[in-house]
DNA sequence: GCCGCAACCGGACTTTACCCCGCTTCCCCG
DNA sequence: CGGGGAAGCGGGGTAAAGTCCGGTTGCGGC
């Protein structure tokens, strides 16, 4: 009666299995905080937070999917800036600098996140990737379909946006590199990010 | 004495090791031909080739090794045909024609190939990907620099551009989309990227 | 030809992602 | 409030990646 009505994707979920999944989230993290993201292994986690295997493997399905939802989770401020936060990342500026900021913020948000981004990334066994279209180039898209309306296919120039701006970091920057001078890489990289949007979004 | 000074990347080959390392390649084409991919197991692989595990391991290091071994067998062709071969893609044509036949063509090339670069692709244990910088990135780059020698940043131009290039194949494509229509999705993702390159190479 | 050494080979061993199936617990509806 | 059914839970089982080490084999010098 008094239960409102919502968009479950996961139709009503149970409390207990809530209560879990956000206890294996926490144990995760501070298993990664403590070890590394390496030496997270399914019954190690499964053991500390005082669950069964089947439990963890029912709720992330794989490996991968622990980090999947790891990064989900940190992900949600950041599309929060995005959506509604203050210009010029958030609506209100100009398409062309929102792009811009957005080119900028991911790829702090990228370099901060980078070990579990990276660990999120599996590309074996379930589905390749694109279970779910990325964000980042839906965002990318709304993004160019006002700046260039007439462009014939927005969908493969904002795929190939995104894998310009995620693809750099996830896949040719290994994580040493970036213990020194994180400053200098993340402006060098957002440096190129814009100059190479503003040449793709020239008439 | 008379023993020519070379560049051995390992230096001597054992024959007998030489002679392994081609029948273990040319028994996992066979696996991966009747089998698929993923089927392709290094126990497997090892008895059917009638050898010890250790040797598979030594030889490839890891899984995603073997697939990288026979990538990078298939691709000397595909080099041959950029470095010496005929124009627009050999040496010869004007720059901007080169890129653009470069990308028209390693889309194919990936495409055709794309199960076994996909496996060759892993991000995990050893090394994450760019122990050597990718032969793409290295050839566009050097186009790129005939075409804009005053771009400021050439590396990340050419990295971002080699990600907008392999980056929607690898990773956003999944395996089954492309059983319909091959031809239709590689001259799609071929125009859009000649579109890109001309728009990022106008002064 | 022979010797020492380094590289190679083999296969047993360990670790870990992932499966399975019987049991328990929670939710819904009457 | 109580019963039925589905979803969640547990932990033992399997397969496959990657490691180790003792035995073997080819290679360069004498």
């Amino acid at each position: 009666m008094d239960r409102p009505i919502v968009f479950d994707s996961a139709p009503t979920e149970r409390a207990d299995a809530a209560r879990n999944r956000l206890h294996l989230l926490a144990t995760a993290r501070q298993i990664i905080r403590e070890q590394g993201p390496d030496r997270l292994t399914m019954d190690g986690l499964a053991e500390r937070a005082g669950l069964g295997k089947g439990t963890v493997f029912r709720r992330f399905r794989t490996r991968a999917g622990i980090f999947e939802a790891l990064l989900d989770d940190d992900e949600r401020d950041f599309q929060q800036q995005v959506l509604a936060g203050a210009p010029p990342l958030g609506p209100g500026a100009p398409p062309l600098e929102r792009l811009i900021a957005y080119g900028r913020a991911r790829t702090t948000f990228l370099v901060e996140h980078l070990e579990i981004a990276r660990a999120a990334l599996d590309g074996s066994k379930p589905v390749p990737i694109g279970h779910r279209a990325p964000s980042s180039q839906i965002h990318i898209r709304m993004l160019l379909a006002q700046l260039r309306p007439s462009c014939v296919d927005l969908d493969m120039l904002s795929l190939q946006l995104a894998a310009a701006l995620d693809g750099p970091i996830l896949l040719y920057l290994s994580s040493d590199e970036l213990t020194n001078s994180v400053d200098e890489r993340g402006t060098r990289i957002g440096q190129a990010w814009q100059d190479l949007v503003e040449r793709a979004c020239r008439p």
